[in-house]
DNA sequence: TACATTTGCGTAACCAGTTACTTAATAAAG
DNA sequence: CTTTATTAAGTAACTGGTTACGCAAATGTA
């Protein structure tokens, strides 16, 4: 009972406070849930498919053949990161590598025919999954572009920049 | 050159499609980017302590002793996750623990000495970071209000279940 | 009062990302 | 040409979270 009291004492209070210290933990909570879950439901339905393997397939199939690198650099995420997708879906035969004939630096990946055959089941997925994230934000119609333009923001100048910049202005005008 | 070209063309097209598609891996990536440069933050500045230990520092100063349950429960994170966080705090001396004598199950957090004397100084930080979101979300006046539905709207029914519903509409309808 | 259920917390294994480092191939510069 | 710098991709170690599982203490019930 102790319990109960304290978290609903706390709880207005703490969240008002928590609004702008806890955000990045919140933005992490909301990503995790939407990953687990999307997680969850491909194996439910028994696809060997994972979260974020939709946009390679997509990259690949507007590109046909991509590098490593290109693809990092599209989705803005690290090359390693790619790497270990990529092997997950080659081991899963979705996707194939070659290496460049005439930079042997280069793997040249695209999809094979296996993955060619269940995309159209797969599109039926990331319809209805794009069709969710609609709803969820049905009553936030600011949300996207909002979204946006922190990350805008962000890009331009960081966390770690700019609460320095706010720390020095806070002793300057003390 | 192959590869500016490709990004120029796609990233127009693929951002489009990407804005429903790729809002977790977003929604993860500025997380993840707020995280890390809170991290560096701490340690160019030469402070111990980690990205999300203020919302525990908050918490106990708040509170004075609570149990790895209470915290769990107040800021929603998993109990292992409390647990992970609260041994790092042990071992740099800003928490200790006692077992409750009533109910020999439970652990009693508190904050130590040491913990008290520099919370000044983290107080600093912290309120520079305050405002740092606050800077981030200035031009994003709706942000946490339409951010607080969505987090609603995934509680109540969370991706997963939406998506299969969805799905199902759409298989029905064709 | 004995037995079954629930609760608190700890550990283990996993996950999707990161940074830092290495190796090999290519490009640039002396 | 040879040497130096840059680039592409792979590997390792780490991070902050998760779920799954186990154990011991407390609570509920026959």
């Amino acid at each position: 009972m102790r319990n109960q009291l304290l978290n609903k004492d706390i709880m207005n209070d703490f969240l008002t406070e928590m609004e702008y210290v806890g955000l990045t933990s919140r933005l992490k909570r909301l990503s995790d849930s939407l990953l687990y879950s999307t997680k969850e439901l491909y194996k439910s339905e028994g696809l060997d498919i994972e979260p974020n393997w939709n946009l390679i397939f997509i990259l690949l199939q507007e590109n046909e053949a991509m590098t490593i690198t290109e693809i990092s650099e599209t989705l803005q995420f690290s090359h390693p990161a790619v790497v270990k997708i990529i092997n997950k879906m080659k081991k899963n035969g979705h996707v194939e590598t070659r290496t460049d004939t005439e930079d042997k630096r280069k793997q040249i990946l695209t999809l094979t025919e296996k993955a060619h055959k269940q995309l159209p089941l797969f599109e039926k997925y990331w319809t209805a999954g794009r069709q969710t994230v609609m709803d969820l934000l049905e009553d936030s119609p600011n949300f996207l572009e909002e979204f946006l333009k922190i990350e805008e923001k962000v890009n331009q100048s960081d966390y770690k920049e700019r609460t320095l910049k706010n720390l020095n202005n806070d002793e300057l005008s003390n």
